[in-house]
DNA sequence: TTTTGTGAACTAGTTCACAGCT
DNA sequence: AGCTGTGAACTAGTTCACAAAA
């Protein structure tokens, strides 16, 4: 166990997302009853390649023993830690449209230990109201309190086009430093804010691209 | 005007996301009157760069007139083509949960002219209503239909995560040819189907990742 | 002149292949 | 024997820089 730490050697997102899909994994594995894994194993069982996860893994220490590979707990729990799951990540919905809604009562979040705080609307026939799993709907003040006060680590937004930049602004500006953003266009944040944009026009127009190249045509065998 | 097919080049998954940014960049300029730009000028706009705008064009045609730039409206007719979103785009989707009726009323699919022909799920109890914006919920049966009498273009799968592979199989023996999946974990496909993963899971743990790497210390100057 | 379209150069990301440890 | 960790080789993607066109 020599878990060496390359000096914050930048990390690419892709990685990133990758650790993610590792640590899926390996719970699949854990509540399988699997105690141990290799990449090779991982790699064969996930449509992964062996060698990058090893190399993805390697940034981080290193993990395995070789002859062997990977003890799932531990390696879960490496992981978690990397991921930055092993204490509470506090997460603000801000927009309590459809979408917000949707996202405050999402399944996966709250299975993984994130902690949605609340949704943030500025509608004021919304502020009091709950989403269908009880997550309560603040006023956008109350946001910037929490904000303020360091207690929000992610804020979601999930506001109309036209607000979306305003309301980025204000949640950095409120010292929030990681943001998840899902209204279409690009938004601006400066130097040491991580935002991270999920585009559903783009990713229906890329389909759609593949679909008209004539992707849906039978492949010549 | 050439319009040089390049006989169907292979075109990356990059590409075609951002071929659906410089549309929606587009449609900005047009709703501001303006009739012509070039590709620094978008770049400049939307923070892209000059040269891989050029450069993802010319993989179509030649779009552009040298020492002017391009047309807005005329680049946007293209772009429109070769999106596929010249005819319309069925989509359907599968899940009337959170997620699914969130994304039925998603504006940003109608404005771009996709169809949501209807929402599909299993429940009976919900078969019969319909969204806040009146997308009908149908058995998952009317769906099998629709698909296998070719109706429907893209599926968007929205159910839980134990369903999903079980959903896109179905889908995809009814001919469905594009899929984007909401549901988290990784599905598979056979060749010639397009799969689009949205795993909100993954992207919040990348910002957790971020910030646990330090991302939101204060930069040193 | 301006700006496109594009080969060449560069950068980032992935996979290979093997030394080294168990 | 088996599997990790990792440099080297390779592949993909981006940016540069300039000839050609308007």
């Amino acid at each position: 166990m020599k878990n060496k730490r390359p000096a914050m050697e930048p990390v690419s997102d892709l990685t990133a997302g990758r650790l993610s899909v590792y640590l899926r994994c390996l719970n699949v594995l854990e509540a399988g009853g699997v105690k141990t894994t290799s990449s090779k194993a991982l790699a064969a069982q996930f449509h992964l390649n062996a060698a990058q996860i090893r190399k993805d893994l390697a940034y981080f220490g290193e993990f395995g023993v070789r002859g062997v590979g990977y003890y799932v707990s531990e390696l879960k729990t490496h992981l978690r830690a990397i991921l930055g799951l092993d204490r509470p990540v506090r997460v603000a919905i801000l927009g309590a449209g459809n979408l917000g809604l949707a996202l405050a009562d999402y399944q996966g979040f709250q299975e993984e230990g994130f902690a949605i705080i609340g949704l943030f609307d500025t509608a004021a026939h919304k502020v009091g109201g709950k989403s269908r799993q009880g997550v309560l709907i603040h006023d956008l003040a109350e946001f910037q309190r929490c904000a303020h006060a360091g207690q929000i680590d992610i804020a979601v937004v999930a506001v109309p086009a036209d607000n979306a930049q305003q309301v980025v602004d204000m949640a950095v500006n409120c010292g929030v430093r990681a943001i998840l953003n899902f209204s279409p266009g690009a938004l601006k944040v400066g130097q040491g804010i991580k935002l991270k944009n999920v585009d559903l026009t783009v990713s229906l127009e890329s389909l759609s691209f593949f679909l008209a190249r004539g992707g849906g045509d039978v492949p010549d065998a």
